[in-house]
DNA sequence: CCCATAGTTTAGTTTTAACTATATTAATGT
DNA sequence: ACATTAATATAGTTAAAACTAAACTATGGG
């Protein structure tokens, strides 16, 4: 029902994964300009949090010489938004209400029918 | 910047209380029926995710006699979408990439006043 | 008041996530 | 080949999450 949506959450659930992906949404950027963005967090950790990103999908790198590019893979954040649109949001639950008040509005034989 | 989508990704991360929160989304249910839905969780499990539910706001709960009615805030899920929306999908990307073309077009005197 | 039912809370354990420090691989320049 | 730079991988530690079992609280019926 929910089938690729975990790796995303868990990814996107931590705030310095959300700040990596933040750092290469526009441009790609090299793992050691991001570890110099992240002053308080070693470059391994970086690495792991890249790994992570990487791994669920969010992101992919361009090797570049003895550097890493690494650049957010925009629509793969699309998934997530569509779960949370068709699972969670009240969108749906709000068109069958419209639709019920539509059907009650031509008559309740119609209604009944529609039902 | 994102104000309040902590709780509410720590809470949706888990599929368990996903499963939950499904559970109390159409109509009011009792955490016991909860609990009875859940075969290999033991009551004070479910207990204990409905207050993480409840602290991050996606449920509330009334009192009905010595039993509570757990419903879904159905409404709380907007901020996490809207978050998605704003923050991470492509569809500002392309607003922009799209404002920009149209400007283009308008000829280059005019794509260079509208940067 | 006493007992049963419905939930919550707490204490303690196990599992998983995040981190640091160090080792390792891979590419480039000399 | 060797040194340097850029990054990944691994081992071990610490912190947080998830769970169980048991204690506790609150409601309603006799």
């Amino acid at each position: 029902m929910s089938p690729t949506i975990q790796p995303h959450l868990d990814a996107l659930r931590n705030p310095r994964r959300r700040e990596i992906l933040r750092l290469c949404w526009r441009d790609p950027i090299s793992a050691g300009a991001i570890h110099r963005a992240l002053p308080d967090v070693t470059f391994g950790a970086v690495s792991q949090h890249l790994r992570v990103l990487r791994d669920a999908g969010l992101v992919a790198a361009d090797r570049n010489g003895r550097q890493r590019l690494y650049r957010a893979r925009r629509g793969a954040v699309g998934p997530l938004r569509h779960w949370l649109e068709r699972s969670w949001d009240d969108a749906l639950y709000r068109l069958k209400l419209h639709a019920e008040l539509e059907a009650s509005r031509r008559g309740p034989l119609a209604a009944a029918a529609s039902r």
